[in-house]
Parts: C-alpha cells; sequence; structure tokens
DNA sequence: CGAGGTACCTGACAGC
DNA sequence: TGCTGTCAGGTACCTC
C-alpha cells in the first residue's frame, strides 16, 4: 500500500513514540509474514528483550535499529499497517504479529492480503532482508543531484514508467507518485527513457523530489485505507493531479484523464499535458 | 537489460 | 442472494 511518504510518514510517528522501548514479548500469529529467519521460533528468540535504538527508512522499508547490532527491517507491500496501539486494545482481524512493549504499549502488524514481511537480521548480513541491500539512490537525500539523477539513465531504455517503478533504479516510488510525477514533469508513461531530452530529465527530478517531499508534508495519501502508525489518514489525495482520476477533466487543460494498462499497472496521465 | 507473464493473498465491487 | 471476474498503493521470479 505505502510508497515512500506513507512510510516516510509512519517512521516518523514510530520515532516519537519506540525509542528506548524495549520488546518484552512477541505473539506470531502468521509465520508466514516472517521473511527471515526462516522459522518463527529463532525469530522470536532474537528479538525478545531488544531495545529499539532508533527508527529509520530505506525506500519502502522501515527499519527499527536494535540493541546487539540487530534491525527489525518491514515491508508493508500492498495492504500492510503498523500501528502503534495500547496493549488493551482489542486485536484487528488481520492483526498478525503483535510486538509486546515495556510501557503497556503495543506494535502491531497488520495486513490484509499477506505480501508484507518482518526481517530480523544482523547489522552486517543485510542481504537477508529481501530486496534491501539492491535498493537505488533515495531520491529526497540531500545528496542526489540533478547530475546523479541524469547519471542514472546512462545506458537505460526502458518505459520511463517501469524505470520509476523499478526499485532498484530509485528507491521508493511507487504507483501514485509515479503518475503525480510524470504528470508534473509533462512526460508520457509510455516514452522511453533514451528519449528524454535534458530539459525533460531536469523536470523530471524537480517533479519527483516536490511530489515526494509534498507527499510527506500532507502525512500520505489515503486512497482506501492507509493510516499511519497512530491510525491517521493522509491528506495528499486531495492534491492527486491524474492518480484515480481517469475519464475526469485535466486541472490544468481540459482533457480527459486517461487510465490505461501499461507495464502492468494501472497508468494515469493527462493526453493534453504529458508528451 | 527489458518486456511480459505468473505468483503470492484477501476483500470490495460490478454485472449477471 | 450468490456466483464470477476484475481490480488493488508491491515485488520476486521465470522465460524469451
Amino acid at each position: 500500500m505505502p510508497e515512500l511518504p506513507e512510510v516516510e510518514t509512519i517512521v516518523r510517528e514510530l520515532k516519537k513514540v519506540l525509542i528506548s522501548r524495549k520488546i518484552i514479548n512477541v505473539e506470531i500469529k502468521e509465520p508466514l509474514l516472517i521473511g527471515f529467519p526462516g522459522n518463527s521460533v529463532q525469530f522470536k528468540e532474537g528479538i525478545v528483550g531488544q531495545k529499539i535504538i532508533n527508527v529509520s527508512r530505506r525506500g519502502k522499508y522501515i527499519i527499527l535499529v536494535l540493541s546487539e547490532e540487530k534491525r527489525m527491517i518491514i515491508h508493508l507491500r500492498m495492504s500492510g499497517k503498523l500501528l502503534f496501539k495500547n496493549s488493551y486494545d482489542r486485536y484487528g482481524k488481520h492483526t498478525h504479529i503483535v510486538f509486546k512493549l515495556d510501557n503497556n504499549k503495543d506494535l502491531r502488524f497488520n495486513t490484509i492480503r499477506k505480501f508484507s514481511r518482518v526481517y530480523l537480521i544482523e547489522d552486517k548480513c543485510l542481504e537477508n532482508a529481501g530486496g534491501f541491500v539492491n535498493l537505488g539512490p533515495e531520491p529526497l537525500g540531500d545528496d542526489f543531484t540533478l547530475r546523479d539523477f541524469k547519471l542514472l539513465f546512462k545506458g537505460r531504455k526502458a518505459i520511463i514508467k517501469s524505470l520509476l517503478l523499478n526499485q532498484k533504479f530509485m528507491a521508493g516510488l511507487g504507483n501514485i507518485y509515479t503518475d503525480e510525477a510524470l504528470f508534473r514533469a509533462g512526460i508520457k508513461p509510455t516514452r522511453r527513457a533514451d528519449s528524454l531530452t535534458d530539459k525533460e530529465l531536469s523536470k523530471l527530478y524537480k517533479a519527483i523530489r516536490k511530489v515526494l517531499a509534498e507527499g510527506i508534508k500532507y502525512g500520505g495519501t489515503t486512497f482506501s485505507d492507509y493510516v499511519n502508525a497512530m491510525g491517521q489518514k493522509g491528506d495528499f489525495q486531495g492534491e492527486l493531479m491524474v492518480y484515480q482520476r481517469g475519464g475526469e477533466k485535466c486541472y490544468n487543460c481540459g482533457h480527459k484523464i486517461i487510465r490505461e494498462k501499461i507495464c502492468g499497472r494501472s497508468t494515469h496521465y493527462c493526453p493534453g499535458c504529458q508528451q
């Protein structure tokens, strides 16, 4: 479900409440969600007693830095939620893993579709955390310059939509923010990466950074059921120019927004504004 | 490298 | 009511 701005919002909330807390127990109701180590007994033994030192993010992955040089890395995929709750709150139907904290609070891992994964790894074995080690650069990083962005395109010929969705190319964009960034840059999603002009690449760089920063400012996009760790919805859906607006008029030029399947994902763009 | 397909899961919704 | 098909904010893996 969440893309970079939603994950960043969750991380900012969790930082306020999780740092210095100790995990005193874990209830695993759905072992399928554990990506590493292979069995839930090992996972539980490894995590009980750990103190949470910090909470951060890389791409769409949430990172809990733990004591004893370990990390818990979580990817929410399509429908995942990480919720901070009172321990006496009723479990939801889709609460699959519960981390009991030392202050009568819980960190709960919820997901309807069971695509989400949690990895408990040693700091020195990051490769055990799925695609974590193969992530491309952070688009909002202070050190990620226009020059760096342009260099990424060297030798790439893929359709721009698919390239932006590729986490190895760049980390954090998903279907919503890719469509929104391409609209703001005036680039049709079916364009080949090697057909983009220098000027278009500059516009795209700025559009990606802007749309992600705004997404964070608004606390993410709640299209159906996204909520942050405190159960609050996002507000960026009000700022969407094309996503989920198929058949409606473009706010900018009045053309009807097109919705069609591109690279296997439903894609939204304006035929008037995007060339 | 890249395109297209499948797979993983559950639920909402449209159409019959 | 209930069946079937389609769709969903993601990614891994396979084949060509």
